[in-house]
DNA sequence: GATGAATGAGGGTTCATTCAT
DNA sequence: AATGAATGAACCCTCATTCAT
């Protein structure tokens, strides 16, 4: 049987490998590093028998790659669902922050993704051009974040003349930003309302500033 | 013995310290992703016997620690080297950016080491904690870039009146939004130069714009 | 329900079982050594759902022990049929080697099943207690060869002062010698024709010497 | 390190290489068949860890090439020690079937080895190249019992017409057939001691025949 | 009777760590 | 101090077997 690849249409995933996935979203949420989740840890959480994992699979690499996958479709998904809706750019942000600020498994799961896509590793080429060969979009943070800049530049939010990508990449580093504020926020006492109210005034700022 | 913890002074490694720092730049440089780092390798690289290693640390995250501990502190130290002479924030951020762009080795690395101290996994907080500790620095964004801003302000580049902690954090990320643009460039054909001029520009407009 | 053991009378064998015993001998015939042979892959090539195998026998084992004496069974019984018309001893030997040399996987299979009656494993001993116990002749060798020895003997073509396990023996001998000329020829390059013509030969000899 | 191969000269076998290939003659002399030998029953009989058996090889497979291989090796080094000091053919076979009647583990693993070179696996292949590629002989048969009958000729014991190759397959059948024997004498209720005398006869005059 | 998804015991292999030299 | 052969715990993965459908 061919093996699961992480792009398949949502409701054609089977339950187990959903409970797969959420259970690798879980152990990156609760600080495991991705060469310190073992396949047993995962069908463990997940409720199966280790030998499922491979019925699905064909390897460990393999369902981390779906897991990651997954995570950002779904996540692109979730975002676009419930933003559209939203009157303002800056409702956007803010609901998007919150979201991050509510769940630390996402934060820690983006963070996670980042990382993956950043690195130049084996690995980390091959989610990305599964990502892309699956998709219209051009990278991941357009994955992410394309269609509510599109809204805003509809919207008037946005100014028309920037190039999309420098949009793109500003939104995605500005919530990478309070992403590290609130991920090393223990560590370093940041106050972090104060430099969230910065970043979203900078976000908005950059999106209306011609150059 | 009491063993190396990265936070030495620079006199005070070993040689075969320094070596084995080195062939850890140089793993991450190629790609191997943290999990993928054996001591044997970094050994190796290093022309050092395997069991020498633990003459020095006691463990292979030892290793890794002091790595990207000694990586930081050094990048900062070269940094403050060769940016102070530098007359503007705009020809320093430049001067950052040509470094980035001639040794992938170092992009690779820094990406690493924002991952490494990102994630909120058990080794990601003793690094934190240990580059704390031994120094006058909050976090280690101000540790990379403190010196810069403090000098812009001093200068007249950066108002005054904005937080320390957003002024560091937006150089940061910036910087590692330029990062992530040439790490993926190969995957996501991004234009990269235009790309930087307008990250350019934005620190700038970040650093004097009163909120 | 009391399970196959290849002992059953050829019509009374169920059809999958039958599609089963043949995915075994095609297996073995491309070089398959029975330790590599899977449960799974004899199935597929039966065209039967895994479960099934299990319906027909205890254990993988049994299907390998099932499959062996099957083939055994059937190799004595089609010599004994197709051999019996042809005139003399000499024929009879051309006879044997042309088959081998038609079908390579006769060849193979013919040689495991030496291999699997002559080590001292559980399973060699299971299948040779199987044989003996449900057939009338005392070992394998005259399980095969003791019906054209007899002939022969009637005939004269053999003299009846020697023993018949010698007879058999030594009829087995040599075509077992035939068996690994032509299974290591490609390696050795060994003048093949050659040889056949000196082993029969050499066993006409054999059966018409004094002692 | 470049790993081990077991062509190796004796003297450069590493002792406790020497402990694994004499475990796992012990095991195939114990009525292991290939598959079922463990690397763990390996090491536990050579008494040292599961590790270090890969120090010194690649995989389980290369461990059992190697065994072979030296088994072999030390099997023909040995019959030419032993065998050259006798002064006849007649006494030559005699000693080596004196030899594993002695010996059930030699009998089990010159069976064994024979196996693994007439079946036609990646397996058997690899072994038979091995061989081939570092001595001078042109195949196993020969590696075994070419320096025997090169001394038969001379002494006048063997007719020098007859095609070496035949001489060679023929004294490795025959050796061959009485090992069957008495491997499954248990089984089949040979009368051994008759029988060799019939197989030492053939041998000779098999020997002595112009064709 | 037939199936194949699910299982988990068990094996091969890796690699951080030790310790005798 | 330096080494690297030896180790064995731990992990990935396979595959014979089961059982609900």
């Amino acid at each position: 049987m061919s093996k699961i690849t992480g792009m398949e249409p949502v409701q054609e995933i089977p339950p187990k490998v959903l409970l797969m996935y959420d259970a690798v979203q879980q152990l990156i949420g609760e600080g495991c590093s991705v060469s310190q989740i073992r396949v047993s840890s995962i069908t463990e959480r997940a409720g199966i028998g280790k030998g499922t994992a491979y019925e699905y699979f064909d390897s460990k690499e393999e369902i981390l790659a779906g897991a990651f996958i997954y995570y950002v479709r779904s996540m692109a998904e979730e975002m676009n669902m419930q933003l559209r809706p939203l009157g303002s750019l800056r409702e956007q942000i803010n609901f998007i922050f919150d979201d991050l600020d509510r769940e630390s498994r996402k934060k820690y799961c983006f963070v996670h993704f980042v990382h993956e896509v950043t690195d130049n590793s084996q690995f980390s080429r091959m989610v990305k051009e599964r990502l892309q060969e699956n998709s219209q979009t051009r990278n991941f943070a357009e994955f992410l974040f394309g269609d509510i800049i599109r809204q805003g530049i509809e919207r008037g939010d946005i100014d028309s003349d920037i190039p999309m990508d420098y949009l793109i990449y500003t939104v995605f580093c500005k919530v990478l930003t309070y992403m590290m504020c609130i991920c090393t926020e223990e560590c370093f006492d940041t106050d972090v309302p104060a430099l969230r109210g910065l970043i979203i005034e900078g976000i908005l700022r950059d999106m209306k500033t011609k150059i």
